[in-house]
DNA sequence: AATATTTGGTTTATAATATAAACTACTTTA
DNA sequence: TAAAGTAGTTTATATTATAAACCAAATATT
């Protein structure tokens, strides 16, 4: 009846930045930042989960002088989203 | 971007229950806890923060000698799911 | 008739999660 | 060179989810 909602994207922040990334397929820390109005500290804990997960890659260079964290989805991550969209649509009927 | 998504519903079994509630309007502990395959404790305790939200209303009383718990969804709990439902959708595609 | 089992839950303890606050490290500006 | 800004990470705390233990009454078993 009720299907588990795969848990890593049932929190209100990856779902945010997984949805964002899947639309746009590439961004940067500073950007999920703003889009999702998360904290650093947050958003940067639940990157990481992102991460650990596969669903997305993140990558760690330099712009302008300063440290710049790039971040982009994965197959994987794709994948899990599309099935998430799948399994909730069924709680929301 | 993404509107914050109300923490009451976005709960695994909370939503379970109320989805179930929206579309059957009445329901008791046992029925619940079957659709929903959670555990009596979660399942107590969860009610109760939906009762607390005044989302669902929980009524004690006996069934052939046995205590039973009946749950009906009130109006606020309707529009509350149907609000959440507006809201998740939004990071769904 | 005593005791074991089942029904229908609640309470409590623990594990997992989310979040904010504090911190680190480097760069730019005054 | 000191202060302020950028770009994050780590750590502490609050909240949540979950399971385990418990409680009370009803029914079934010996």
């Amino acid at each position: 009846m009720f299907k588990k909602l795969n848990p890593i994207l049932h929190s209100q922040l990856r779902l945010a930045v997984i949805s964002y990334l899947v639309s746009n397929g590439k961004s940067d820390f500073n950007e999920l930042k703003e889009v999702t109005k998360a904290t650093s500290g947050n958003l940067s804990v639940q990157l990481k989960k992102l991460e650990e997960a596969n669903y997305i890659k993140i990558t760690k260079g330099f712009l302008n002088n300063y440290q710049h964290t790039s971040i982009e989805i994965t197959d994987a991550g794709i994948d899990a989203f599309e099935e998430y969209v799948k399994t909730i649509k069924q709680y929301l009927k």
